[in-house]
DNA sequence: CAGCCTTTGGTGACCTAGTCACAGACGGAG
DNA sequence: CTCCGTCTGTGACTAGGTCACCAAAGGCTG
């Protein structure tokens, strides 16, 4: 377990000999099934979660249920919110639940208290993740606000597939992803389809013509 | 000085000796006039700003001119993303201008870590800053995403208005702040008079039927 | 004061996105 | 195969954003 938490968290490698050792006992490995509720919006902290595996999506749920993904925590990451509750001693803003099977590193609010307190790297190590995450914030925000919903729509396709040739997900989980609804979706990808850009199955969009979502996706190009 | 630091910035009070004498050297009284840019989308940070007096306003602009207000950073605050900046040493990801006379103290990069590194209480206060400012960003993601137009204005209008009867700005501001574009600020304002909720004036709004507004503000109350 | 110019506000026409309602299509369970 | 829940498609409508343009308010200059 010690060498998957450096081999994954390359940043505490360098982690002071005290602090590793308040690291090491301070903290629970945890196993979380997949679509569990790790966090809910309006609840306290408990724990500061290092994964090692698997992602955990955070999200803000509307209440006329419309819902957004604000980021995904994975294998190397740790979640800001977590990290804001634990040093504010608030509660959370949204809800964070798990997309597949989550291994990861339970770390005790005290031993994460007494960490920050006592632990260069481990201080730096959390600042980093802060950075990341508020910019990722910022660009949503613009996203959202300024964006049109065609192209990060065709950016979401692309970044989902990956290299692969289709991404598997209903027309719900991609209005999801971006804050907007299904039946805009829906639209949406009818008339990539009717453009020759994708295939449509049920529950899975191919990409036929990558190119052309490219070129949508990047508005003026870069 | 010192004295106003302290009045000001409370959570520095308890600053440890050698802290203090490190901010103390680090510093350096700033007056900035009113519409300066004091940093850009895309720039690198300079020093970091205790702010004694006036407000900063930090905007995210698009492509397309449109803009959105991200918050204010007031007497006793700190900029977020100045403090991201620095501890990631990155770029700013929007830009911060002068809305009155901003007078503060500017802690040159150098001190910052250094105070950062050695000061418990120096950490605490930047932490706390970071939490405050993160859950505003979660609010403001989910207002921008799924909130109507009509009830933000009326937030808006009410918050600006605090116990004055109207507010001085053109409807571009009101625009500017909520993310949204001028004419739409007209439609709804010019609809808000037709219901005896605000009087219209140029570049100021007054407010007619406080209740109304606050109705429309919370859509099914709290 | 008159004339001019800049800023601000008003409005119609049109487009994009979100909402509501409902129908049809698919695929797994029995 | 049939039934049922999930997923998708679509029309009709509303809200919000864009474009184009005009008009009124106020300031400035001669």
């Amino acid at each position: 377990m010690k060498n998957d938490l450096t081999a994954i968290f390359p940043a505490l490698a360098a982690l002071e000999p005290a602090a590793r050792r308040i690291l090491d006992e301070g903290v629970r490995p945890v196993t979380v099934p997949p679509g569990t509720t790790v966090f809910a919006d309006g609840s306290a902290c408990e724990a500061f979660l290092l994964v090692l595996d698997g992602s955990v999506r955070v999200q803000k749920v509307a209440e006329n249920g419309r819902e957004i993904v604000l980021y995904r925590v994975e294998p190397g990451q740790t979640c800001v919110l977590t990290t804001t509750c634990l040093l504010s001693e608030g509660i959370y803003g949204a809800e964070g639940v798990t997309e597949t099977p989550v291994r990861g590193l339970a770390l005790a609010p005290r031993a994460f208290r007494s960490l920050m307190a006592t632990s260069d790297v481990f201080r730096r190590f959390v600042f980093g993740a802060y950075a990341t995450r508020v910019s990722d914030l910022l660009m949503l925000i613009e996203e959202v606000a300024f964006g049109r919903i065609d192209q990060r729509l065709a950016a979401l396709l692309l970044e989902k597939a990956g290299t692969g040739a289709a991404v598997a997900a209903t027309h719900q989980d991609l209005a999801v992803e971006l804050g907007s609804a299904r039946e805009v979706i829906s639209r949406q990808l009818k008339d990539f389809e009717r453009r020759g850009l994708v295939a449509l199955g049920r529950g899975r969009v191919s990409l036929t013509a990558r190119e052309g979502l490219e070129k949508l996706a990047r508005p003026l190009a870069i």
